[in-house]
DNA sequence: TGTACATCAGTGAACGCGCGTTCACTGATGTAC
DNA sequence: TGTACATCAGTGAACGCGCGTTCACTGATGTAC
């Protein structure tokens, strides 16, 4: 690591700053408004203060999403096991839908989606993080049903997670509106998978 | 319309050649790239050009939105016809995700959803497509199953499509990786979905 | 059929602007002895 | 405890470049009489 990683407390502090900025301003206006001097004004500091850390835009985007997908990765792996552990066993299908419920992150997502579909580093990224979350939910989907596979169980996961993405632009108000119905419907749907008895 | 509308028929057809050749930069490059000067090199004409059919880049990228989400509707709308007039209940979710199968078309609804994201104008767009994409989805099921009230057949094709642009996220590899037994149980989940009896 | 003219199609050069990047610099903080 | 020095944190100005847009222009095609 270059010294831009912060050695020092302030130097990781001012990176989580720098970087929550630069979330925002993801957020807020969209990838092609992303630009360094966004960045840098949303935070509040100069240009060249921004590059110290980040010597390149793409070191910036780079570590940005690395940390998107870290922090999804440990929300969802604390909703499977506190709903392993008793919490209800609806508990991550509730969990999933109410993070969904907050329109930057699926913003957030959509952009995530469209760096992966061009850039095969982020895109391995993303991949990562999916076959983690997959994973924990296929953990929860045993636990819950012993007498699937694991194959059958990590099935169950994946389409569980499929339709937990695609119901995320939906519901955001992105490419739909929520509806009572289709909400319904849905946790229907998901908590089949996640609960269902095995195939007749 | 203006005059860069082409009343002739080789306006029309020049237009046509101009959107082709976005389009292929949209997707083989990602919406950053999607520059006037590479449109133009690509459908091999000159800036100017370009630029008397579509005035500013805005009206570029409307007018591939349209066409993109016009023709998608299409085909859709064709699949629904299709499935209902016998070419068998599972052509229509056969179809989808034969669609499914094009990562460019996947590609090229990542970048549709990011730009949704934060574009009213796109959104509602984008909005009023999955609209009738679920209306037509909603015909199907009804047609298959009379029983369910429009209310019930409507929310299974919103849920319907959900998991379709989820999975193609999955399916495409974006996101994650094309197994079998994923494939299975989402054809299983879409079908329950599509032909499924009532809710006990 | 021929001429006059308007519109359509396409060219080419230039513009101002914001971008990422580079770099020399200064002040603050830590460390060695 | 004090001094010397290295590293860290942050500034400010300038760079070359590609961007969308503007505009005056030329040749091709259609239309009216």
């Amino acid at each position: 690591m270059s010294a831009a990683a912060g050695p020092t407390p302030k130097g990781r502090e001012r990176r989580t700053a720098l970087l929550d900025a630069a979330e925002r301003v993801l957020t807020s206006s969209g990838g092609a408004e992303l630009t360094l001097r966004a960045v840098a004004e949303e935070a509040g500091v100069r240009l060249g203060h921004l590059q110290y850390y980040f010597p390149a835009r793409s070191a910036l985007l780079s570590a940005l999403l690395d940390r998107v997908l870290a922090s999804s990765l440990e929300r969802v792996t604390g909703l499977a096991l506190a709903s392993a552990d008793g919490a209800g066993h609806g508990a991550l299908l509730d969990g999933v839908l109410s993070d969904h419920d907050d329109p930057r992150l699926v913003r957030l997502f959509t952009q995530v989606w469209a760096l992966a579909a061009h850039d095969e580093e982020a895109a391995a990224a993303v991949r990562a993080f999916y076959g983690q979350y997959a994973a924990h939910v296929a953990a929860f989907v045993r636990e819950h049903a012993p007498d699937l596979s694991a194959a059958e169980a990590h099935d169950r996961a994946e389409v569980f997670v499929m339709l937990m993405e695609g119901s995320s632009l939906f519901r955001s108000g992105i490419t739909g509106r929520r509806t009572a119905g289709a909400d319904a419907r849905l946790r229907e749907t998901a908590l089949a998978l996640l609960l269902g008895a095995t195939r007749p």
